[in-house]
DNA sequence: ATGCTATCTGAACACACGTTCATATCAAGC
DNA sequence: GCTTGATATGAACGTGTGTTCAGATAGCAT
């Protein structure tokens, strides 16, 4: 028995994705089987094969798409002007994009090391582009003297990371709303970067003086 | 041909734990065969089974000893006096120490999921031990007006997430140097929970209105 | 009603898995 | 030198793996 009434290619294609996200978050890629993937679709293994070339495609291609959309969705979310209004919208960016998609944040920082390398590689490349998008902003506020930064490489890196963290602990229904985890977490942002006025002032005298 | 000149147990035992530390790191738990760890260490698949009842337990036993030894480091640290101190010198001890075992660190994070129920409870419990000491210092930053903190408990996960983030590009033969990555790391964490002076300031200021 | 094609089944392939165990080998104690 | 016990082998067990494919089925066009 095969094609059930309204079973299409256009139904199956996107649950066979969905339950390979689900269940490579869950469990992890290696540790999950094309027959359990097939299981979760309520089909047969053999039919997978008819959606995907082999396993690790399925996984890349999830990867690969969820980069994708990172990417246009910052392209397409409106900048404010001014770095630190910047740094702002970059964080909660982050945090409210992430928290809506968590299993596949979940799988692009853990299954990356079961691409081959080629696949590997393209992936680096989509995220570094984003993280050129966040060292940016930093390289702009250095440069206007709004924020201090020892190495905007370095603290890229570290925000993105914290960011990122939100990821594994928060729960929809949990004590905290996202609108206030936003918050938080953008607040910290700022702060972990922003030129402290004892500074600025003292950046003013010494301007001063050496111009005397 | 067994038992070879000067191959006993005392040699072996930690030899299997280093190469299945190893390989668990590269590759990931579920990705790793005991015939790899076998060849890993120089024999065969079935003597990996008398320093070990199971993968599982090769897995969790890694798991645990870090925790412990994370937890009784930072109980011989030696421990300056006020909360800003204490959070550079916890800082600067968890970069220190995660940047010197970055293997055990990557499973720790990412190879949880892959712990029976059991054991990951356990595993989650010496965790919980471990952020509460960061919590603790957070509190008391903020009990005496030092930070200005909104959640202590998120801020927590928040700081941990970031310093975690270092092991993930860190190289030892790197740009940086230890020293230079802990201290930016630990001064982006001082400024991101300090009390602003001007906020400190206006504090005074509205209690001495109040007094009025 | 018939044929066509997209869709799926179910069995099969070769291989790898974790684990067990009878057997062999060596180092040390008497 | 012989026995003993710790340490390892290597074959085997049953199960599961990713993938392939001939054949079955059902909806659509004619």
């Amino acid at each position: 028995m095969a094609r059930k009434t309204g079973s299409h290619s256009d139904i199956t294609g996107p649950r066979v994705r969905a339950a390979a996200l689900k269940l490579f978050a869950a469990h992890g890629f290696a540790a999950v089987s094309m027959r359990q993937i097939a299981a979760e679709v309520g089909v047969q293994a053999g039919a997978l094969y008819l959606y995907t070339p082999d396993k690790q495609s399925l996984l890349f291609d999830l990867l690969r798409d969820h980069m994708q959309e990172v990417l246009d969705a910052w392209e397409a979310e409106e900048k404010p002007e001014g770095p630190v209004a910047q740094l702002e919208t970059f964080s909660r960016f982050h945090i409210r994009f992430h928290l809506e998609r968590p299993e596949k944040v979940f799988i692009s920082y853990m299954e990356l090391r079961n691409l081959e390398p080629d696949n590997f590689e393209a992936l680096g490349q989509m995220r570094r582009q984003y993280e050129n998008a966040l060292e940016g902003i930093l390289k702009r506020g250095q440069d206007e003297g709004l924020f201090d930064v020892d190495d905007t490489k370095l603290t890229t890196l570290a925000l993105i990371s914290m960011l990122n963290g939100v990821t594994s602990w928060y729960k929809p229904d949990g004590r905290l709303s996202l609108a206030r985890v936003e918050s938080i977490y953008s607040d910290m942002a700022g702060k972990a970067v922003r030129m402290p006025r004892w500074k600025e002032r003292q950046r003013k005298l010494e301007a001063k003086q050496a111009a005397e």
